[in-house]
RNA sequence: GGUCGGGUGGCCGAGUGGCUAGGCAGUGGUCUGCAAAACCAUGUACGGCGGUUCGAAUCCGCUCCCGACCUCCA
């Protein structure tokens, strides 16, 4: 199996994959809040480990990718629950909410051609297992109890274990200085500290019984104890958005330790932050755009509607560690990009070979394998692409004959073939629009029909005609394209 | 204020101490009835100032600017 480096946020260095057993690896991912639609953020986020996930099957690993549903805990700045706050908002149970949203997500995820995950487990099925991390965080002395409520003792921690702060570089003195305006305050000892179980107050829906008060697990617990569960108290890989390095994971990381003194996660992946016109999106200013609005183009952002893949491939030029600046120009030249890919892919598909050796074999072999070691170099999906963007030019100079098909070699020839799909639909996970749209075999006849009549016309020079047919069905969003062995016809 | 990440040719976006990233747009050419598509060719690029080096966009220092996080966020 070929080697893979991967940036770790943990250490900052890139390093090489090992994965704890051979050939097996476990993937834990900070999964989404189910409280309102879906960010377009959240989409990047996770089509990124989509990637990742994908990627690490083609290499040959079994992996166990792991993504939790946040559906109790996660707090607003106010104190109020995410969740039950919604579901006052809409006039439903909570649960009834987490349906809700939970089903928009995953109709998105799949939307984006994302795999779901291999589990799929949610925070408030897991409440048994919290308590008990809880009791153990406890028993080792890492927690206090303070009315009804259990809180972290960070300072003690840190002290004692020197880790707290290792991935997001913080101190504990300086988190001091900069919290305390934040509620609850009174009940802890230091402002760093953070609650892994809280007491609910009196009009707080969401509430299970538990040593200490009725109420409600700490955000960061879920994570703890749902990555310990089905990955083990020590597992490869994991992940999130990097705005959750801290608090989040920092805490995750002190909770782990804290109840079974073993750090959770060898590699940690943080995924860097979606801007649209080189800002953060935001709602209250209007920089914003949803899903949906993208796929119909009903936003003032954009110019046109754009699909699912063409985003899909917008997002693979930017590695998952910079930030993705969405603009209309970025978007445009993508899908221009995408559909060029696409139409070289079906290009070669259909491309025959019977040399037994060729004078391109040598270059094309070193391209394909460097596209893969570009994926092994921390996931760079920009640079990959740029491989397959090498190939472009050799496929179509062959497919339209300027490059003679006896400078490939049949067997080059099959394994560029496969390599390409490999590449884009199995590791990239994009799916080819055209193929989904023009595949009816109503609008095939019909098409080759109409290609027909032009032939004819063209025969007679009766450019008139020929032209009206060409421009109407470009005004139509389809393209004629007129090549040495015909008129072929692509959407769009 | 603290932490982290950036500033690359018209736009987007990789990247490494010396070897063409790539995409989009532009220009010239081939092809075409004309186009489009495709192919070929083409661009004073690396925020600023110093330093290290035979050589730096790539390393170091300073400085300016931007973004994210530090408080709910993927």
């Amino acid at each position: 199996m070929q080697d893979l480096y991967i940036y770790n946020s943990l250490t900052r260095k890139k390093e090489k994959f090992v994965p704890i057993y051979e050939g097996f690896v476990g993937m834990y991912i900070c999964g989404p809040t189910v409280y309102s639609d879906v960010h377009l953020g959240n989409c990047r986020t996770f089509t990124s480990f989509d990637i990742m996930y994908r990627f690490l099957k083609y290499l040959g690993y079994k992996v166990r990718y792991v993504r939790n549903i946040t559906d109790v805990g996660h707090l607003l700045d106010d104190g109020q629950d995410r969740i039950s706050k919604g579901a006052r908002q809409d006039n439903l149970e909570p649960m009834e909410l987490v349906q809700k949203y939970m089903n928009g997500f995953h109709h998105m995820m799949r939307t984006f051609n994302n795999l779901d995950p291999d589990i799929e487990p949610r925070a408030t099925g897991h409440i048994v297992e919290q308590i008990e991390m809880v009791q153990q965080i406890l028993d080792n002395g890492w927690a206090y109890i303070r009315n009804g409520s259990v809180y972290f003792d960070t300072v003690k921690f840190a002290e004692v274990k020197k880790v707290y702060g290792k991935l997001s570089g913080r101190k504990i003195e300086e988190l001091q200085a900069e919290s305390r305006k934040l509620n609850k305050q009174d009940e802890k000892r230091h402002p760093s500290d953070f609650a892994i179980w809280m007491k609910a107050g009196q009009d707080h829906i969401m509430r299970w019984s538990s040593p200490w008060s009725e109420g409600f697990p700490g955000w960061h617990l879920e994570c703890s104890v749902m990555s310990t569960k089905y990955l083990g108290k020590h597992f490869d890989i994991h992940g999130g958005g990097n705005d959750l390095k801290f608090p989040h994971h920092e805490n995750e990381i002190a909770q782990n330790i804290g109840a079974c003194d073993c750090a959770p996660a060898n590699y940690w992946i943080h995924t860097n932050m979606l801007l649209m016109n080189g800002r953060k999106m935001s709602k209250s200013d209007g920089n914003t755009i949803t899903p949906d609005e993208l796929f119909t183009g009903d936003s003032p952002h954009i110019s046109r509607a754009y699909s699912p893949m063409e985003l899909r491939f917008f997002m693979l030029q930017t590695h998952y560690s910079s930030t993705l600046d969405l603009t209309d120009a970025g978007l445009l030249a993508a899908a221009k990009a995408y559909k060029r890919l696409m139409e070289a892919r079906r290009a070669l598909q259909s491309l025959q070979s019977t040399a037994s050796n060729g004078d391109q074999d040598q270059q094309i072999k070193q391209l394909m394998q460097k596209a893969i070691d570009q994926m092994c170099d921390d996931f760079n999906t920009p640079k990959a692409l740029a491989v397959l963007f090498e190939l472009v030019p050799k496929i179509n100079s062959l497919a339209d004959g300027k490059t003679k098909m006896d400078t490939i070699s049949q067997t080059t020839l099959e394994a560029l073939k496969t390599f390409f799909d490999q590449m884009i639909f199995e590791i990239f996970g994009l799916e080819d629009d055209q193929l989904i749209e023009g595949n009816k075999e109503e609008l095939q006849s019909v098409m080759k029909l109409i290609i027909d009549i032009r032939k004819q016309a063209r025969a007679d020079k009766n450019w008139k005609l020929s032209d009206q047919i060409r421009d109407q069905l470009a005004a139509a969003n389809i393209q004629l394209k007129d090549g040495k062995d015909g008129t072929t016809w692509t959407i769009g």
